[in-house]
DNA sequence: GAGCACTGC
């Protein structure tokens, strides 16, 4: 009964237990309400009268040490505005919510409804009669508690739990046990709501549970006239949590920024650099604010590493690489890019003077290739190594091997979590050094029950916020560009009209598809009186920074990116996130002073349910790219290459066979003339087979701008809100006389490039002018790249047939064929696929033979980015792969579709 | 006729 002692919504200070007091508190709201109706005529001043009675208690149930804005004359009249607005714009908050992802899911649900009660029915038929095994028994149960679940609206359905997205494993099937574990869970809450007296969070809950049909008992026809109620009588208790620490005192800021010295690490120096001297690998460390990434580098300088060598540190992104190298030349008095420096793609920022060095952490992999032994650098600093990003591991497993014979080499790995053991084992149990940081506290308060609709709760905390707390501004996590669409325009409708009754609020979305003029909004300073709410994605988390966040709402999800070996199908899940991204989440309120976090899951959610730290990227993703970076630097028993977390042995394997069927490798593992090619490339395998391929068909002057526009993915084309069909237009523009997608992209390049680069011209064609610049960079780049290893740049821009012919060189793996229906059969493990509708070739005669770019799962499997081929190309590009039954198997020519017996061998 | 988190070379 801990958590009940500290909540802080209806704790009762009396003593008196949870139960009666929230009857009671129910009952006066009925009261309240009924109250207002008798005096509607007049309702404000029927308000002035009540004055002091408590009429409202959850406005006017203060918290002991949280004051209230609402303390002025005016509260209840602010507060009767807002009532009147949100009664109002009800109305239409149903039909908006049928456009989010509410109704979308609902969708869903019903659909796999169907196929529950189909199961079930399949089962009983099944076991008529027979006596069933308790697990079967079990099974059927769980079946049917399913159906039951689904059968509920998703409004108010607190048996549901959180929805949860199909769990996809890596080994390709389905993981059924994961996939039902929420409503298995939820299903037992239901039967047995007793047996969920583990945990005072569930306790609070379930009382509160029981006010509420108390609550409905006396008002019966509350529906009818109070739909106002919706905001704020449904509003989210929280319990307090935990305060994470801080030591921070705000005068002290100013102080620090001035003094280098002030800083935490400062006091460390000394035994800091013993451990340094004594050790060749230091773990290191240190939570945010404490100074490590500017101060150890200088450190080490002055200490005199410098004289053999320079002093790498690694970041995992590029601003975070140019905006530290800027800051510690400042401190240092020089100017950047001589003695202090940084490196990222497009951008060397080095000079031969250059003894501190900031790069992104791929960029010291590619340094890797140039120069194996990092000749040139005495010590690598790896920063932000709990983040775990793919090259960050691959690193790890080279530096450690290098740090055997390169016995001068000093290795600091640097992170913010304290899982320091696990890198400590990994680099045979280097000492581990703790540095605190310097942070302002922060506030934890956990949602009292679990929340159903995590994008409704996260608005309704939102405006809870907004009423109840001193100002600062407030930051919300989504997932996604849709939910924060939704958020934005249902809080907008919410709050308009309030105008001066209560302070305005300045809704800014960002998330990284947004066009940059629209995101810069986030960092301009709120206006005087006004709140600003920053609905943002897991971008907030750590790559932008936003200040003046004093409020953090965190639902606790995210989307993270699956890759399955077996089907090579990639797909956006939303998923719980890990604890340390949400004490990331709840840090970020506590930058420029004392701040609060209000997590949208209970206590016992965050303990039980949200693992320590997220899955490495290594285990997630197509490893081809590792493979041949490995492969070319002579690393050839991947099996047994030390990862510190090795990835799916399944992956490796379906990484090589790919590099293989590439031509990259030849039978004994080596690499070949070609995939030495390819490593030099900064593409996919795919896509850098497709550019050495290009020589052959005189055509890499496409091919490149090719590779450079399906490179920046899928932000090309900007689709705004309420002009999709005028958007959709300008795009069809580009699909003229191509055979899909590819050339269609090469046609947006070229239009832009005869236009020289126009930016009026991109917002005439509805595409974005920021991804196609940097497709431009990466075209250069290229370009570059491509002359040096000797393939003669050349244009056919007439010969279609050798474009595609190109194409197919890199992506006849991807191959698939019509079947009938309109679906697509891949050559590879005859998976059904079908043409996204966003494709170009969507919207003709679907073609006979196509290659595609990549593989999604979202509703149903779809190919992005594809292009019509002629399946004699197959053969002649890789016999090695296909054979003349794969392509023209004899029952094809008369039933094109009954191809299902035909094999690929290998 | 559907909806793509974030990086990096």
């Amino acid at each position: 009964m801990a958590g009940l002692n500290n909540c802080s919504g209806y704790s009762s200070k009396d003593g008196s237990d949870l139960r009666s007091f929230s009857n009671a508190l129910y009952q006066k709201v009925g009261t309240w309400k009924r109250k207002e109706r008798q005096f509607s005529m007049s309702g404000l001043s029927a308000y002035q009268k009540e004055e002091g009675e408590g009429v409202n208690p959850i406005l006017r149930q203060p918290d002991a040490d949280e004051p209230l804005i609402f303390s002025g004359s005016n509260s209840d009249k602010d507060e009767l505005a807002v009532r009147r607005c949100i009664v109002e714009e009800t109305r239409d908050t149903d039909q908006i919510r049928k456009r989010s992802r509410h109704a979308y899911l609902q969708g869903r649900k019903e659909k796999k409804l169907l196929e529950i009660e189909q199961k079930v029915r399949d089962h009983e038929n099944l076991f008529e009669g027979a006596k069933l095994s308790q697990a079967e028994e079990m099974d059927l149960m769980y079946l049917r508690n399913i159906c039951e679940i689904a059968k509920k609206p998703l409004e108010g359905d607190y048996t549901g739990g959180y929805k949860m997205p199909d769990a996809y494993d890596l080994d390709g099937a389905i993981n059924q046990e994961k996939r039902f574990s929420v409503a298995k869970r939820a299903s037992t809450n239901t039967e047995a709501v007793q047996m969920m007296n583990t945990f005072s969070a569930q306790e609070a809950w379930e009382a509160q549970q029981i006010g509420k049909s108390i609550y409905k008992f006396g008002s019966q026809d509350r529906n009818k006239t109070c739909d106002y109620s919706y905001i704020l009588e449904d509003q989210i208790d929280s319990v307090k949590g935990s305060v994470l620490n801080g030591n921070k005192e705000p005068n002290r800021v100013e102080k620090d920024r001035k003094l280098r010295k002030a800083l935490p690490i400062y006091s460390y120096r000394e035994k800091l650099l013993q451990a340094v001297k004594e050790h060749q690998v230091v773990i290191i460390v240190g939570e945010t604010g404490s100074g490590k990434t500017t101060q150890i580098p200088q450190f080490l300088h002055e200490a005199g590493y410098t004289k053999h060598g320079m002093v790498a540190c690694t970041q995992p992104r590029r601003i975070a690489a140019m905006s530290v190298a800027a800051r510690v030349s400042k401190e240092m008095g020089v100017k950047l890019g001589h003695e202090v420096g940084y490196s990222i793609r497009f951008e060397d920022c080095t000079s031969e003077k250059t003894i501190i060095k900031y790069m992104t952490d791929g960029m010291l992999l590619r340094e890797f290739l140039t120069e194996p032994d990092l000749g040139s650098y005495s010590v690598v600093i790896v920063d932000e190594a709990h983040e775990r990003t793919l090259s960050t591991d691959v690193i790890f497993g080279l530096i450690k091997d290098l740090g055997r014979f390169r016995t001068d080499l000093k290795i600091l790995i640097s992170s913010a979590t304290l899982d320091a053991e696990k890198f400590s084992n990994y680099f045979d149990l280097a000492p581990i050094f703790t540095i605190p940081g310097r942070q302002f506290p922060v506030e934890i308060h956990y949602a009292k029950a679990p929340e159903p609709d995590y994008v409704c709760a996260a608005m309704k905390m939102v405006l809870q916020i907004h009423l109840r707390q001193p100002p600062g501004d407030i930051l919300v996590f989504l997932t996604g560009q849709e939910e924060i669409e939704v958020v934005d325009e249902k809080l907008r409708d919410l709050t308009r009209g309030l105008g001066t009754k209560i302070g305005e609020l300045v809704i800014c979305p960002i998330y990284a598809n947004l066009p940059n003029e629209l995101q810069a909004k986030v960092f301009e300073p709120t206006p005087e009186g006004a709140r600003k709410v920053v609905l943002a994605t897991n971008i907030a988390e750590a790559s932008v920074t936003i200040d003046g966040i004093k409020y953090v709402v965190d639902p606790g999800f995210c989307k993270i990116k699956t890759y399955n070996p077996h089907t090579g199908m990639e797909s956006l899940l939303v998923n719980r996130i890990s604890k340390a991204s949400a004490k990331q989440r709840a840090g970020r309120s506590g930058r420029t002073g004392p701040g609060k976090c209000f997590r949208l899951y209970t206590e016992y959610e965050y303990e039980h349910d949200l693992e320590d730290n997220a899955v490495p990227e290594m285990q997630r993703t197509n490893l081809a790219n590792v493979v041949l970076t490995l492969k070319s630097l002579g690393i050839h028993d991947l099996v047994n290459f030390d990862f510190m977390e090795p990835p799916p042995s399944e992956a490796l394997l379906q990484a090589l066979e790919q590099l293989f069927a590439l031509n990259a490798l030849n039978v004994k593992g080596e690499l070949t003339k070609t995939g030495r090619r390819m490593a030099e490339l900064p593409l996919e395998p795919m896509l850098s087979k497709m550019v050495v391929a290009s020589d052959k068909y005189k055509c890499s002057d496409e091919i490149i701008t090719i590779a450079a526009m399906l490179s920046i993915g899928n932000s090309v084309f900007y689709r705004p809100k309420g002009k999709e069909v005028q958007a959709d237009n300008a795009r069809r523009n580009f699909n003229a006389g191509t055979f899909g997608d590819h050339l269609a992209l090469l046609n947006v390049y070229n239009s832009w490039k005869w236009t020289s680069f126009s930016t009026q011209w991109c917002y005439e064609n509805y595409i974005q002018v920021r991804s196609m610049r940097r497709a431009r960079d990466i075209r250069d780049q290229l370009e570059a790249l491509v002359k040096r290893a000797e393939i003669e740049i050349t244009s056919n821009l007439n010969d279609l047939n050798a474009i595609r012919k190109a194409i197919t060189s890199g992506f006849f793996l991807h191959a698939a064929k019509l079947q009938m229906h309109g679906s697509y059969r891949a050559l590879r493990n005859h998976q059904t696929i079908n043409i996204h509708p966003s494709s170009v070739l969507a919207q003709e005669l679907p073609p006979r033979w196509v290659v595609f770019h990549n593989l999604v799962l979202t509703t149903r499997e779809y190919m992005r980015q594809v292009t019509e081929i002629n399946p004699k190309w197959l053969l002649d590009i890789a016999p090695h792969y296909y054979q003349l039954k794969d392509v023209d198997g004899p029952k094809t020519k008369k039933m094109p579709h009954s191809q299902g017996k035909s094999r690929i061998s290998h």
